[in-house]
DNA sequence: CCTAATGTTGACAGC
DNA sequence: CGCTGTCAACATTAG
């Protein structure tokens, strides 16, 4: 008899059925698969996470389960370092095939090449498939000749040189997924577990849920977004408002962060309201793909170019002799500058966990060279903290444009904590 | 080596 | 309200 098959589908990101290469690969042909979340400490933390993050990404957990029990399966979540943890249970499962995400972070590169050689050693054949940007970025590192693009203008065109984006990956359905063996599915030690468990406080006001974690809520907010088709054609960044009561872009920046949403399926999507319009919509930089090539850049940029979330070390990124002083930064951080545009904006920053992407513009040019002269990195400790969309490629990179310390370097280009948002709210 | 063009989204005055 | 030019003049890149 031959030797079963059973896979292992590891998230980490790519919180989802849909355009999910891994699980898609994971289901082929096994007798046997394992969806697996592993709680690593390196996260679960509050003074790292925020609480409403942390919801953020309990509740994604809590729906991929519901939607993975509906193909008679489940997610089995376990805590403790992954390198801790998956060995033991490649062995309790017999496990021999592991299938997961690639991951462009630091962190995780690190953690990945660890877990690959761990696997080895089990004998277990490792899969990591590319879903989390539109395409592997190791392909433009090649196509580029190492050299990573330092303008937008510049990646757009090495974009261009590589054709279409890839497809998604075919559903998963009830079919494809093995059933969970009995005891296993009803296994409790394996369900998600509350903030509480966790060692987090209580979601309580001033602190609000505005954007749910989830497949589900991303799938039906970008449905909702995408409604409106010449909302979607006439979409220009920079003139959506940071200070309208309702956001004024689609604030699936959460989703995507967690791949509870898939950046190919969103491109598609748009792809075809623009073609829909035979052409007439507008375009990179300030158009919704412009958005998604953004997000391109910017991780192209955090796996390309060493210490890309620092400034030492960094090559790109312009060494300044910030003030070390803390009195400023905590005014800043507690919303007590006494700049009412400032305060409001780190006030909804902390009580619900998006702002506007101008309000994030304003903020961080006031903490850094406009006004109190701190280093971006501690303002981007306190973005990553707080926001629920924190993407450390995208956190760093604009941190570093605002600051003036790579890509933009216009500093006499300074936004006034006072004028600025008078201009869409007088 | 030089020059010129380029760069997602500033503030402000004036039309 | 929306557009234009000026302010003073950055770093980087293309040629």
């Amino acid at each position: 008899m031959a030797k079963a098959k059973v896979s292992m589908c590891w998230f980490r990101k790519g919180l989802r059925l849909h355009d999910n290469p891994a699980l898609v690969d994971s289901c082929k042909g096994a007798n046997l698969v394992y969806p697996v979340f592993v709680i690593d400490p390196e996260y679960a933390d509050p003074a790292k996470v925020g609480v409403l993050r942390y919801n953020f990404l309990l509740q994604s957990l809590e729906d991929l389960d519901r939607s993975l029990r509906q193909l008679g399966s489940r997610l089995f979540v376990a805590q403790g370092r992954p390198e801790d943890v998956l060995p033991g249970l490649w062995k309790k499962w017999a496990v021999t095939r592991l299938c997961f995400e690639a991951d462009t972070e630091p962190y995780a590169k690190v953690r990945d090449t660890r877990i690959a050689t761990l696997a080895e050693a089990a004998g277990v054949d490792v899969a990591p498939h590319v879903s989390h940007t539109l395409r592997d970025v190791e392909q433009y590192m090649v196509k580029a000749k190492q050299k990573v693009p330092s303008t937008y203008a510049a990646f757009c065109k090495l974009f261009a040189t590589l054709g279409d984006v890839p497809r998604c990956a075919g559903p998963v359905e009830g079919p494809d997924m093995p059933d969970a063996p009995p005891a296993d599915a009803a296994d409790a030690a394996y369900n998600v577990p509350s903030l509480a468990d966790m060692g987090y406080p209580e979601i309580a006001k001033p602190q609000r849920v505005l954007f749910p974690g989830g497949e589900t809520e991303a799938l039906d907010r970008m449905r909702r977004s995408l409604k409106d088709h010449a909302w979607v054609c006439a979409f220009e960044k920079p003139k959506t408002h940071p200070n309208a009561l309702a956001p004024a872009t689609t604030v699936l920046s959460p989703y995507l962060k967690f791949g509870c949403l898939s950046p190919r399926l969103f491109y598609h999507e748009l792809d075809r309201i623009y073609k829909a319009a035979k052409g007439k919509h507008t375009q990179p930089p300030v158009s919704l793909h412009g958005q998604l090539l953004w997000r391109e850049f910017f991780y192209l940029n955090g796996h390309g170019v060493a210490n890309f979330g620092r400034m030492v070390g960094n090559p790109i990124c312009r060494q300044i002799p910030w003030d070390p002083s803390d009195h400023r930064l905590d005014a800043w951080q507690n919303a007590r500058t006494g700049f009412p545009f400032i305060d409001a904006i780190m006030t909804q920053l902390r009580n619900e966990g998006w702002i506007h992407h101008l309000a994030r513009h304003a903020v961080a040019c006031f903490l850094t060279r406009g006004d109190l002269w701190q280093s971006w990195e501690e303002g981007a400790r306190v973005f990553d903290l707080l926001l629920l969309d924190a993407d450390w490629s995208l956190n760093s990179a604009n941190w570093q444009w605002l600051s003036c310390s790579a890509f933009f370097h216009q500093y006499f280009r300074c936004y006034s904590p006072v004028a600025f948002g008078k201009k869409t709210d007088p």
